[in-house]
DNA sequence: AACACGTGGAC
DNA sequence: TGTCCAAGTGT
């Protein structure tokens, strides 16, 4: 532990780790079954990877199991509606992955026979299967001997080697090590045995070095400032932008919906009419700005951060007497909003004029 | 390279 | 309370 010198890095150690200490997870195939040369069946993997992007394993799991009951294999997904997947993964964020999700299932069943790719570069041909998914999947779901590079092992390599390059240009430092620390034998375990660590061990805030199989090997650890790295860029303030949102109820229960256009923010998915959103001081806010005239009522506002903004929508309701048809939006019965590729915020502004449709804790 | 792109949990 | 962050990808 306090010895001057560090031990060369190498797998054999986080191995033996992961063999005691890896996480199970559903669509992982455990170590002792991974050495009978039971592999990871492709689409679980390939699912999983893409809902874990930027997503935590707690808020993965549920989305994970109803997919994998509703769509089973990835031809079932192909074949699947575009709005009922869009719904399905309503509430998990980043949008464009479910969008890409259903391009490449069409693109596996239709161009690759139902078959994935075995290979890094053929994985990363696929619509939202990029560096890091690619390696994944060619060294968990296929045995190869890929570097795989996730925010994870950027944290326990760049502590390991103390690498002081602030990222993301230190990335390639980092992939660099990890192309030199990956088996021959056994790359998927090591993979997974990377993310384990990080994600139990090597944490962002005190990690439990003592815990560790790199203990012996790691640079930030001898320096006693883990913490420090990975070095990460000066990262943007965030602006306020603010609007208005619509819930127009008839007096049968139903709503007034829309669909967003495809691309973009939210792209796809369904909300309740609303004026755009601006960071302007002079935004529309009001129900001026209503999509037609009713007798609308402010009934709060909602505040939901964004990656890159924070919008504050000022919610208005309005009772309808009759329907009124409009071109471009349809009503649907609020008993079934849950169908409906409804994303968070929409949920949010719509639990607050209609208290009691969603079981909303948060908001 | 830099930015767009969601959400909820932890501290 | 604000800040960070979680198995990134596309442009």
């Amino acid at each position: 532990m306090t010895s001057t010198t560090l031990d060369a890095p190498s797998a054999t150690p986080i191995l033996d780790w992961y063999d005691r200490h890896h996480r199970d997870l559903p669509w992982r195939v455990s170590p002792p079954m991974a050495a009978r040369g039971v592999r990871a069946d492709p689409y679980r993997v390939w699912l999983s990877e893409v809902m874990l992007q930027q997503t935590t394993v707690q808020a993965v799991k549920p989305y994970f199991a109803n997919f994998l009951a509703r769509w089973p294999t990835v031809r079932d997904l192909a074949e699947a509606p575009n709005d009922d997947v869009m719904a399905a993964w309503a509430g998990l964020g980043y949008y464009a992955r479910a969008r890409n999700l259903k391009k490449c299932a069409e693109a596996v069943a239709t161009q690759h026979d139902g078959v994935f790719p075995d290979t890094e570069d053929g994985l990363k041909s696929l619509p939202g299967i990029g560096d890091y998914t690619a390696a994944a999947l060619a060294a968990i779901a296929f045995n190869r001997q890929a570097a795989v590079m996730d925010g994870n092992v950027e944290r326990v390599i760049s502590r390991l080697y103390a690498i002081s390059t602030p990222l993301p240009a230190g990335k390639t430092l980092m992939k660099q090590k990890v192309a030199l620390l990956t088996p021959a034998d056994r790359p998927g375990d090591f993979a997974q045995a990377m993310m384990d660590l990080g994600a139990t061990i090597c944490t962002p805030k005190r990690p439990a070095c003592s815990l560790c199989p790199f203990r012996g090997s790691c640079e930030a650890l001898r320096l006693h400032d883990p913490e420090q790295f990975p070095v990460k860029a000066a990262k943007k303030e965030r602006p306020v932008r603010r609007g208005a949102a619509f819930v127009a109820v008839t007096a049968d229960g139903e709503i007034l919906l829309r669909r967003r256009i495809a691309s973009g923010l939210l792209g796809g998915m369904t909300e309740v009419p609303t004026t755009a959103w601006t960071s302007r001081a002079d935004g529309e806010t009001s129900a001026d700005a209503a999509p037609f005239p009713a007798q609308w009522e402010p009934c709060g506002s909602v505040t939901h951060v964004f990656t890159h903004f924070e919008l504050r929508l000022s919610i208005y309701r309005a009772a309808i007497p009759s329907r009124i048809q409009h071109d471009d939006k349809w009503w649907e019965p609020v008993t079934n909003l849950e169908a409906q590729a409804l994303p968070t915020i929409m949920k949010k502004a719509i639990a607050t004029a209609i208290p009691r449709v969603f079981a909303m804790p948060k908001g």
